[in-house]
DNA sequence: GCCAGATAATTTAAGCTTAAACTATATAAC
DNA sequence: GTTATATAGTTTAAGCTTAAATTATCTGGC
């Protein structure tokens, strides 16, 4: 049984040398999937949940106030098409609830139920201890160089235009 | 318009200063959204293709002699469920062909057409070269430091078990 | 040969995601 | 006030993804 990480190997020997960019980028994708991956089996195991479900959630959270759907489209950067859809399975669930606002006929407040908020609050516990045990070992220093390559990467995506 | 960068730091504004792990990984993983979004919309506005259907043909473009659906499952490390679905879809297009073979009736042998090889290589230039333009800031500096803290993480996830 | 268990691939049901079309409402220009 | 334009949210069609169940075939032990 071939793990991860020697996949990850011997598609990189499948890159031609002077492709240094995309061995990086191979790299990268692939940590970034590896971590992403535990938090999703973490979320099914412990919660029977999803990440983008843990997302939505998350986002409420923030304000206990209340915000649109067209609010939480441009925080969880996704189309609000996406948001329709898991704030219906979550409504059904009893996490969030949808209220009509009293200025704009169109839009809706929504906000986490005592329920949602209850479950929520859960689900966050474990999802920081399960990231910052995976990220126990990796210093200030580490992140700090880290964020310089992160920022040399955007302005990379950037001058694309 | 609130930029993908600006809603990462706004983001990362409400978490908790000793969630050091929290903060690296929703850098790490916004990051990875922005290249990988940029993959994506090239591949869709100059190919009219996907992202999951470039790596499926780039997966049989190493293996000229074709491979199984069970390796392909495991090379791209997806189910293969998943690549019976995104197979069915190429073959349609007539960008790959599934043969059976001859030692075993459960299996076939699947391989790019002249055609699929012909637009993969059209793809995987422009691929190529637009990861190596995001990433032509990075330095081989970097990119050791960054390995190094890409190891770090690799370990945390494997310390879960 | 026969049978039990393993394996290759597909099917199914459910959820995530998007782009584009659509409905309803708001806003601004006149 | 009417009309044009913009915005909030939903719907639709298509594709990606998974876990679990299923079908067909293979392999090893007898």
């Amino acid at each position: 049984m071939s793990t991860h990480l020697q996949i990850v190997e011997q598609r990189l020997a499948h890159i031609p040398h002077d492709k240094e960019g995309v061995k990086t980028w191979l790299r990268f994708i692939s940590c970034a999937q590896l971590v992403e991956q535990a938090i999703k089996t973490m979320l099914r195991e412990k919660f029977d949940t999803t990440l983008p479900r843990f997302e939505f959630m998350s986002a409420l959270d923030r304000v206990p106030e209340g915000i649109t759907m067209g609010e939480l489209s441009r925080w969880l950067m996704v189309t609000k098409g996406n948001i329709t859809g898991v704030a219906e399975r979550l409504s059904e669930d009893g996490y969030i609830k949808r209220e009509p606002t009293p200025t704009d006929r169109r839009s809706f407040c929504v906000t986490l139920t005592a329920k949602g908020l209850k479950e929520y609050k859960r689900m966050a516990a474990e999802y920081e201890a399960l990231v910052e045990e995976i990220f126990s070992d990796v210093t200030l220093e580490d992140t700090d160089m880290f964020m310089g390559t992160v920022a040399k990467v955007k302005e990379g995506v950037e001058r694309l235009g």
